[in-house]
DNA sequence: TATATTCTGAGACTCATTCTCAATAATAAA
DNA sequence: TTTATTATTGAGAATGAGTCTCAGAATATA
């Protein structure tokens, strides 16, 4: 289950109410590790019987990622994807172009190089997105 | 001036046709080295007296992009931009988060790093997308 | 030149996401 | 705990970047 205190402290941090479309909406992001989007989102929770607006979701989803229990992956297809990041350390992607599937990497000398760029322009890293994509082994 | 024969050479690759259009659009894409988003390259071309259609502007990208001549550039803002390829090498990007403004960066540890994920995974690599979002220097 | 093929542009369309606003729910005040 | 206040929700309209359609225009081939 999702830790319902994330949301709640999140939630009190916007200023904003508990409610139980937004609990439903933690509690599916909780559910799986996978990288889904809006739509699938949306469906496993009419699928739960918890109808919850398209609307609502979004807006909640936002607001899970602003506070960083979700993370938001854009791919480039027009879609987002989303994952919860309370299951898992920090990681990048690969992304089968053929098929779809994505993959996770890490790597501390890139994630190093990364900041030492960013410090040697006299910027602030903010977020980074990094994102390889492949033909994986069941591709080619 | 924008080297005309490289895009004779993808137009005859691809089996089109070589038109105003598409040298005009070709022309303004080599006029700069600014990242920019398709209108902004649309009203430029307008500015200029070349009046080529949204429809002839997006369709003559994608050639270009396909045959990298230029590369498209996706922020997750859901506007993409684009560069030309031929005045520059392979670099990634630096993007302010504050003003937009957009710096690059080439590492070739990182380079190396990747190849060996993907290497390591029995993947295999066709493309990346590295983006370092800051706050820039002006904006601090 | 005649014929076939590709290209173009105007605007309709798509589709993920955002917005609107009246009804509803959560919180604060009494 | 009732009432008053304020935030939230949902249905569907709106948005906007990008794509598609198709008739007329341009280009290539016979």
């Amino acid at each position: 289950m999702s830790p319902p205190d994330l949301l709640k402290k999140a939630l009190k941090k916007e200023g904003l109410r508990y409610t139980h479309q937004r609990q439903s909406i933690w509690d599916e992001m909780c559910a799986t590790n996978d990288h889904r989007d809006a739509e699938e989102i949306y469906l496993s929770l009419r699928n739960k019987g918890k109808n919850v607006s398209r609307a609502t979701l979004y807006r909640t989803i936002d607001v899970l990622v602003k506070n960083r229990l979700v993370r938001k992956l854009e791919l480039g297809d027009g879609r987002a994807r989303y994952e919860n990041k309370i299951n898992s350390a920090h990681h990048d992607h690969l992304i089968c172009i053929q098929c779809g599937k994505i993959e996770e990497f890490m790597d501390d000398e890139i994630e190093e190089r990364q900041n030492e760029i960013v410090k040697d322009f006299g910027f602030k890293m903010i977020r980074h997105i990094h994102q390889l994509f492949v033909i994986c082994n069941d591709c080619q």
